[in-house]
DNA sequence: TTGAAAGCGCTAACAG
DNA sequence: CTGTTAGCGCTTTCAA
């Protein structure tokens, strides 16, 4: 490995000289930055970034923790996040929680070992208290954390509504929900929006268990299905549901949409794969991971952003599942 | 932040002792321990990673270089990696490259830079040549980069031969391939699978590019079709496409599998998403992951494993597309 | 069994 | 404009 020193020696120059020169800092005579230019590409010579890290508390690198990068919404967020964030210079580590409370801290406490710059996290466990002490900025993404901790996330619980609109606009008379894990924020928001909407079109609920997966989303459309056959609309708390519910009810010989028309949540690429291509409430995935990004980025350098949440609308893609 | 000094000073020792208790190396007697355990807990210390890696030139991480998470096939083959590698106490740092050589070049440049002590990668454009002055021990996965680079992955000539055989097997008279982009190592081995097998059985080929994606080939299905008609059988180089093919040739009015049979390869999640599910050639992807990690492992402890490559045979998987 | 001290590779005063 | 030097926090000889 060739070191910093190696490069002064090279160009007969004083280390302080070779670090003014690969950092753009402080004065240097031409000559001698042509010395060190020239003895750097000789020895191809490449800054010690654990040395640089050690010296400055940083490491141009931010964490990333995600429950699970097997869930197809995620994909998409983590490369919107590491592109804007690699514009900046930082590389993004990623981890996969599988939002266990324990692996996170410990995830954490890896983290300010290494220096890293900055947290972007989407968890329903960690909490503000688990935050606390931290040096480094958070952002959380797609769920709130705390009022005090900036996040960047839709508005599931208007989405949802909407969602139940358009499904009443459509006519349905009769329309279940699928929902999604009880601890989860987005979850929870969007049973809300469903509850609401229909209570105030005066209309009976019929809620089932979906977990956000698509094996429980089929059984519970196929008990749905046999315990109330006149169901005419299906609100599916998340896309992976409503294509689970799809298959469910097609199975069970309903025509979709005439007979049944189903919407999901959140626009992941599986939802155009299927057939009928599933009409979901589609969230700004890429503009979420990038507003994430760049909040963290403007924390990290020092700034205080205008607003600390921002909030973003879901849009209705209507497709041939309605 | 507490640092070993705080700690040694606390327990009234030396910073060495303090090192030797968190390292358990050397002698320390019991009272010291003591003494020092209280301390590091009393200040809730923990060891700082990045001076450690300065010296001791290893920071306890690999790279895992794969083209882009978004390709369905990825994700779960990043769990069964990580879930290996933190078993081992090493945390994986997940770059996407978009095959683009470049960025390949410059993530290593970064790992070598932050004392990375392997790399696991999954790549076209990477060769012997980018590797050899590479410090760090190398395994490629899913891709042959070179005979002397130990790699693990699926015989996809046998995997093509086979999904051809058992199309033949169930009927099929006039088999068309859906292949993947020329230049990758998987897309052309099934593709020469494919053409063998035909050959054997004494069949003509009908080749159309599907660029492992499901728009592209979508499209290449239509005008398949358009110009064969009598098709009864198609072999896409990966499921993705496969779905696509699924698509449509439904739209087109013809029926699946009675017409048409399709076949695919890879065996992600998304094969039993759709409606009919879809018969595969299963790639045993947390194995590949698995056996990847742990022949990186034993590289990185200086071991020499016993076998360079590691090849795994694709299962055939029968649902409802066949 | 313990401590002093050198040094991993780099940066940033500070002095010149 | 350039060099000397003191660390960043840790590990590891080497002596004691």
């Amino acid at each position: 490995m060739t070191t910093i020193r190696d490069v002064a020696k090279q160009a007969e120059v004083s280390v302080a000289t070779v670090s003014r020169v690969i950092n753009k800092r402080g004065y240097v005579h031409e000559e001698t930055l042509k010395k060190v230019e020239q003895a750097i590409k000789e020895l191809n010579y490449k800054p010690n970034d654990v040395a640089r890290s050690l010296f400055k508390k940083t490491s141009n690198s931010i964490g990333f923790i995600i429950p699970d990068i097997t869930n197809p919404f995620f994909p998409q967020l983590v490369r919107a996040v590491e592109s804007t964030m690699i514009e900046s210079g930082y590389t993004v580590i990623l981890f996969n929680s599988d939002e266990v409370l324990d692996h996170e801290l410990k995830l954490i406490e890896l983290m300010e070992s290494k220096y890293m710059d900055g947290l972007l996290v989407v968890s329903n466990t960690i909490t503000k208290d688990h935050l606390e002490n931290l040096t480094m900025p958070v952002v959380a993404i797609d769920r709130v954390l705390d009022k005090g901790i900036p996040t960047v996330y839709v508005d599931n619980y208007k989405g949802a509504r909407q969602a139940v609109q358009f499904l009443i606009k459509k006519g349905c008379q009769k329309i279940a929900y699928l929902h999604g894990p009880e601890k989860i924020f987005t979850a929870k928001e969007r049973l809300r929006g469903y509850q609401d909407e229909m209570e105030k079109n005066g209309l009976p609920t019929f809620i089932y268990p979906g977990n956000y997966e698509l094996k429980a989303s089929m059984m519970s459309t196929i008990r749905l299905l046999a315990e109330h056959p006149d169901v005419d609309g299906i609100f599916a708390g998340n896309d992976v549901m409503a294509v689970g519910a799809i298959k469910a009810a097609s199975k069970m010989g309903y025509t979709i949409p005439k007979e049944l028309k189903i919407i999901g949540f959140d626009g992941i690429d599986l939802a155009t794969a299927i057939t009928p291509e599933l009409t979901t409430m589609h969230q700004p995935i890429l503009e979420i991971g990038k507003k994430g990004s760049e909040l963290l980025l403007q924390l990290i350098a020092g700034q205080s952003p205008e607003k600390k949440h921002y909030v973003y609308d879901a849009e209705l893609v209507e497709r041939n599942s309605t």
